[in-house]
DNA sequence: ACAATTATGGATATATTTGTCTTTTATTAT
DNA sequence: ATAATAAAAGACAAATATATCCATAATTGT
């Protein structure tokens, strides 16, 4: 459905708001090893999400590293996807006309738009900050690492 | 959601099933025009549904193309995304953790199970013939072309 | 000031996907 | 038999996604 690079943006970044906050960032490689994701091409990705999209925050050198602020943790997830140029899933036809509409439906279309709007809501319902917060009794899972 | 290809694949044999019979074969060309899609790397996706697959049948030279048997009318949308090796769509975590399931759900297992149940249905319960029949009021597209 | 730390940025490598082009093989009609 | 037709097959090209590595810049603590 996702990009791997869209999947280790989401997982980053619920890591990022669970266990970081301004006086406790994060840094890459404990990130990266947490959800089971390569390193550099994760801190590619934690760029992106950090540079114009101000989803999380990082400072360098001792004591530097990733969090999220206040304001960005009651984002929805579906931020995340905007940013990585994915959320084109929760638009696109599912069989990959140019349009998806009531106008120019595909064979699929009515019965796949209810789905859609599910799906919609799914990513636009939870902020990242609820989800960071329903992990914290340990039954929830980020990674593949046992 | 799938990739090129697949869709690729699912607009051919919805179009093959609605146009096409063994008497009446269509050849490539009609098909890529038809659907919109490049020209030889539709016939290597056909290839590929017909060749162990079973899902489209063709025969080589004049008045040659490609067709379907009664039999893979029958078949279910999901038929062929398994021959194009994208079924896991419909069994993978949405945030691609290795494993989907109930033991180590990842956040958003609890809601998106319950879509993925949809999708599941969606590619599982309309045949291709279904779907081939209720194109032929003329109000479904599977092309970009007016 | 200096050394250590950590993200940032750039270059490069590898794999996969998507797409095109050419040749070959099977089939049909004449 | 021969020529025309159309899919099959293979070689190649381009674009994109994924991943690694190294140098640079910013920050901190000493
Ligand atoms: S037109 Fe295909 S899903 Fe809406
Ligand atoms: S574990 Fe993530 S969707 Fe099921």
């Amino acid at each position: 459905m996702f990009s791997k690079a869209t999947e280790y943006a989401i997982r980053a970044t619920i890591y990022i708001a669970q266990k970081g906050n301004i006086d406790n960032k994060i840094g890459i490689n404990e990130i990266s090893t947490s959800i089971d994701s390569p390193q550099h091409f994760t801190a590619k990705i934690l760029q992106i999400l950090s540079k114009k999209n101000q989803i999380i925050s990082s400072t360098r050198g001792p004591n530097g590293g990733f969090y999220m602020s206040s304001k960005a943790l009651k984002l929805p997830v579906r931020a995340i996807l905007k940013a990585m140029n994915e959320d084109t899933v929760l638009e696109k036809c599912v069989i990959g006309l140019n349009k998806c509409s009531e106008i120019k439906p595909c064979p699929l279309h009515k019965q796949y738009k209810l789905i859609k709007l599910q799906l919609i809501q799914l990513f636009e319902n939870k902020s990242i900050e609820e989800l960071a917060e329903e992990m914290k009794d340990g039954k929830l899972y980020i990674t593949n690492k046992k």
